[in-house]
DNA sequence: TTCTGAGCCAATCACCGCGCTCGCT
DNA sequence: AGCGAGCGCGGTGATTGGCTCAGAA
């Protein structure tokens, strides 16, 4: 009801969905800062943006890439992105990623 | 000097990682799934927008640790659009972001620095 | 060492990226220009996103300096008074004042 | 020097995580 | 068998603006 009705800007994605909430990426931003650091309004809506833009193309370089094109339905796996990411100049990410992603598979969801 | 800074932040983040205990999650899940579902129209495992979380919080950190370089070689205690826009320009794992971050007007006087 | 010169897409100067990136770099702007094209671009950003929450900090109480105050005792009880109210009238058609 | 604009505070409520069922492979 | 989409239900932290002075210009 009320979404309906104040989301008539034209875009047809709320900024709700496109974006990683604002907050979040301010306090991770504010890890790399002294205690006097600040960060700019503009700063923050970047970064913002960057992330969503960043998401986007490690998967659609991954879609677009292997035969997942013509294997229709197939489901983006984790492991899939490590190696999109690796194609594509990340390779600092990789071995922590690795083993973040093994901890969150132990933690995570191993009970049944 | 840059390259000692990162070479120190990303040996941090593997220290972490090796002493971290449970799960901690600071990007929401779902709205990650949501942004990865946006592109095209594809089954998501439940394991990746994990990793994206974790991938997008080392992309926030980086991005800010470089742009926080270039404010502080301006002599400046807030990052503005302009370090942003410096750290994607002269970095070789950002650079693809380059089209995002366009220059203010207000910032041209930093173009040269 | 293994850079690209990126094609200038308005007047600007000439902007070398990572080779590993070039393709997909090149893939993204097409498929910009033509969500462009078709006009889904989000231009500029609302003031604020949600009405309700809007509202909500518009009458809170504040304290000097314009930062948020604590709900002081007296409103909480005037709120939860307010809201028993709310439901006697409810309940009750009749019962409401002169 | 002038004067813009980011941090500060915490209460609501939109949304996040989780458990569940159902369909697909 | 396994694995993810979709849904409903609590619980909760992101969202949010007026004023001040740090600090951009």
């Amino acid at each position: 009801n009320e979404k309906v009705k104040f989301d008539l800007s034209f875009g047809s994605v709320r900024e709700q969905d496109r974006y990683l909430p604002i907050a979040n990426i301010s306090r991770i931003m504010k890890r790399v800062l002294p205690p006097n650091g600040k960060i700019g309004k503009d700063a923050k809506d970047t970064v913002q943006e960057c992330v969503s833009e960043f998401i986007s193309f490690i998967t659609r370089e991954h879609i677009i890439s292997d035969k997942c094109q013509e294997e229709k339905r197939k489901t983006v796996k984790g492991e899939d992105l490590l190696w999109a990411m690796s194609t594509l100049g990340f390779e600092n990410y990789l071995e922590p990623l690795k083993l973040y992603l093994a901890r969150y598979r132990e933690v995570g969801y191993i009970y049944s | 000097s840059l390259e000692a800074v990162l070479k120190v932040f990303w040996d941090n983040q593997w220290d972490q990682l090796q002493y971290f205990t449970g799960f901690n999650c600071c990007l929401a899940l779902s709205r990650v799934k949501k942004i990865l579902k946006s592109d095209l129209k594809v089954r998501i495992s439940r394991d990746a927008p994990a990793l994206f979380s974790k991938a997008c919080e080392y992309l926030i950190l980086e991005l800010s640790l470089r742009a926080w370089m270039h404010t502080q070689s301006c002599t400046r205690q807030i990052i503005q659009r302009c370090d942003v826009f410096h750290a994607v320009k002269n970095s070789e794992t950002h650079c693809f972001l380059i089209n995002l971050v366009p220059f203010g007007p207000y910032c041209a006087i930093h173009q040269g620095v | 060492h293994s850079r690209m010169q990126l094609p200038p897409e308005m007047a600007q100067e000439p902007v070398y990226v990572n080779a590993k990136q070039y393709q997909a770099i090149m893939r993204r702007r097409q498929a910009r220009a033509k969500a462009e094209l078709e006009k889904k671009l989000i231009k500029s950003r609302k003031r604020y996103l949600h009405e309700s929450r809007h509202q909500h900090a518009m009458r809170r109480p504040r304290g000097t300096g314009g930062r948020f105050a604590k709900k002081t005792n007296t409103e909480a009880s005037q709120q939860k008074d307010g809201e028993k109210r709310n439901a006697c009238a409810t309940q009750s058609p009749t019962s409401s004042h002169s």
